[in-house]
DNA sequence: CGTATTTTTTATCATTTGTAAAATTTTCCT
DNA sequence: AGGAAAATTTTACAAATGATAAAAAATACG
């Protein structure tokens, strides 16, 4: 996906600002298996997915959790470094060969005190990140995970095919036995 | 708690920008049981608690999740209408009287467009909206409903002083008997 | 192509959490 | 204060999910 249409996606910019924030971004690629955001650094860049499929991850004392996966078109971000300056919770690893759009934080929040209507995108891109997420809250306490898995395979069938079982499972909120034992009644 | 330092808490606003913020603030209260925001409804305000405790819920086909608590400070606010004009997916209950600060959303939307500190604080106040729900939504995952309880009641006490059981453990994310089970074993 | 490695499935048993209903306590109202 | 209503706790049983281990299947790679 190209950079004009996933900023434009977020919110229509005019093309001054659109044209100001594209001198800032770079474009890079990583190989499958590549760490691009780590919880124990503060970051300093924030990506938008040309092309590939990424996950997010966070670890506790045994276990790891992975609590989003971004593809085309979805922005990757430490949302710790990027709000609070501080470390994130959350590993990024790739899950195949990544295109990656590259913007460095500082830059766009120079932006943001200078540009008003990139003031505005900034404030729909968290405005809408907030909404998927308060979703996600909320509706996992509705349905079991059999229906979770259901809405996903629905919606996001391409995620399934993509992404592995394990992973999949522990953004469902189950084990992975779990799972398998979903996939075998649901068939 | 006084607008000002409501206002300030979010993201510190020039004097100037802050008076304009405040000629569309008006002081209402409600007695407690008031819906102060419904789900079948575009909502048109956002609220800020100046005194009282509020709970957004949502329901399904049978049952009711409590997913948030308002108190002094707190921003209230139908996140579906704000952000996207669109019906939300909660209802907004008093649990107490309260005093609150009413703010028109549409007359802040025009002020986003206009002064870019204001559009700057309308950002950060998505940006730890969506810091708060984040954490809320990962770190579900690593507690136990034990550890989840344990940590309400060292960090937000008073939440279980002033607020039925019932509804905090709806926002646990278990049943009632699950956690008077809990707090048999706590105590 | 064949072997090693990773991923997924299956089976068993233990634990947690839910459901339903009754008992108890607290709150509210006159 | 007295009684009704609401909230909370307790109990017994059922269902869902987790932990563990091992087998089967798929994939990676020399």
């Amino acid at each position: 996906m190209e950079i004009d249409q996933i900023l434009n996606n977020i919110y229509p910019l005019p093309e001054s600002s659109k044209s100001v924030i594209k001198k800032y971004i770079s474009e890079i690629s990583y190989p499958k298996g590549h760490i691009l955001l780590r919880a124990e650094k503060i970051e300093t860049s924030i990506y938008f997915i040309k092309k590939g499929i990424v996950r997010a991850y966070a670890n506790s004392a045994d276990n790891e959790i992975t609590f989003f996966f971004g593809k085309e078109g979805d922005t990757v971000i430490s949302m710790k470094s990027y709000v609070a300056n501080e470390k994130g919770y959350e590993d990024i690893e790739l899950l195949e060969n990544c295109d990656l759009y590259e913007l460095k934080t500082q830059n766009l929040q120079q932006l943001f005190e200078k540009d008003i209507a990139i003031a505005n995108w900034g404030r729909k891109f968290a405005e809408q990140e907030l909404i998927k997420t308060e979703e996600r809250l909320i509706f996992r306490e509705f349905r079991t995970a059999k229906e979770r898995y259901i809405e996903l395979l629905t919606n996001n069938a391409d995620l399934i095919k993509r992404v592995q079982l394990g992973h999949i499972a522990s953004y469902l909120g189950i084990t992975q036995v779990s799972l398998s034992r979903i996939r075998a009644e649901v068939k």
